[in-house]
DNA sequence: CGGTATCCAACTAGATACTG
DNA sequence: CAGTATCTAGTTGGATACCG
């Protein structure tokens, strides 16, 4: 992944957005900040699996792509605060989308009720 | 990436999307595949920049997802054909969505309208 | 035609520890 | 608080060659 994006557009622009949205952790933060301005510590804890240095390369990964925007307060503590940019924002519908699609999908392994795999049904 | 799908679901179903569909040519197969059945050799073709390992990982990949179905026709010489499954399917408003929102990123950067990278000139 | 086998290079995420 | 530094492990994607 993470092939360069002038390359993928050539390709097709699906595997834009993936080599943009792709990272581990950047769907889940891009959906954290859908809900609204946080702080680096906030994000953190709502994102617990990943450690400091992975969230910031994703953050500012998506920094870079024009996604978020990342303001610093010159102060004692620091305080950084990460908000989408219109471009993030205007992520929210597929943010939404995949979001359903992947607890459907979830829960047609976890839940039991019918096909548990590749059902052959 | 390719976190535990199990794992995933307890952090975020986007992360399960993401670590279902974000393979590096994946999405851009399903694309393809929703315009109807192809062969190995047409999706070879569709997706130039790929070589057929990688092709056939991403495809048995889609296949163990139950995103895709693979079907053998013992006969020589030898006839692949993949097809979406229903929940392949379901997934075309989502990459109709990233397909457009690709394309607009993309055009962000090589359009020369404004902003052509993080422009911190 | 439609893969598979082997090997490899690159990248990515994570652990841990430390800093302004 | 909000990172950064360093290092490592693991995974992914690719090249090439060969097989049924």
């Amino acid at each position: 992944m993470r092939l360069p994006v002038q390359r993928a557009i050539e390709v097709c622009p699906v595997e834009v957005a993936v080599s943009v949205l792709g990272g581990t952790w950047k769907l889940t933060l891009v959906k954290h900040l859908l809900g609204g301005t946080r702080r680096f510590g906030e994000l953190c804890r709502l994102v617990p699996l990943a450690n400091t240095r992975t969230l910031t390369r994703q953050l500012r990964e998506l920094e870079e792509d024009g996604i978020l925007v990342r303001t610093v307060y010159p102060q004692v503590p620091p305080k950084v605060e990460y908000a989408l940019s219109p471009l993030g924002e205007s992520l929210a519908p597929l943010v939404d989308g995949m979001d359903a699609w992947g607890a459907a999908f979830a829960s047609r392994l976890g839940d039991g009720g019918g096909t548990r795999r590749a059902g052959r049904t």
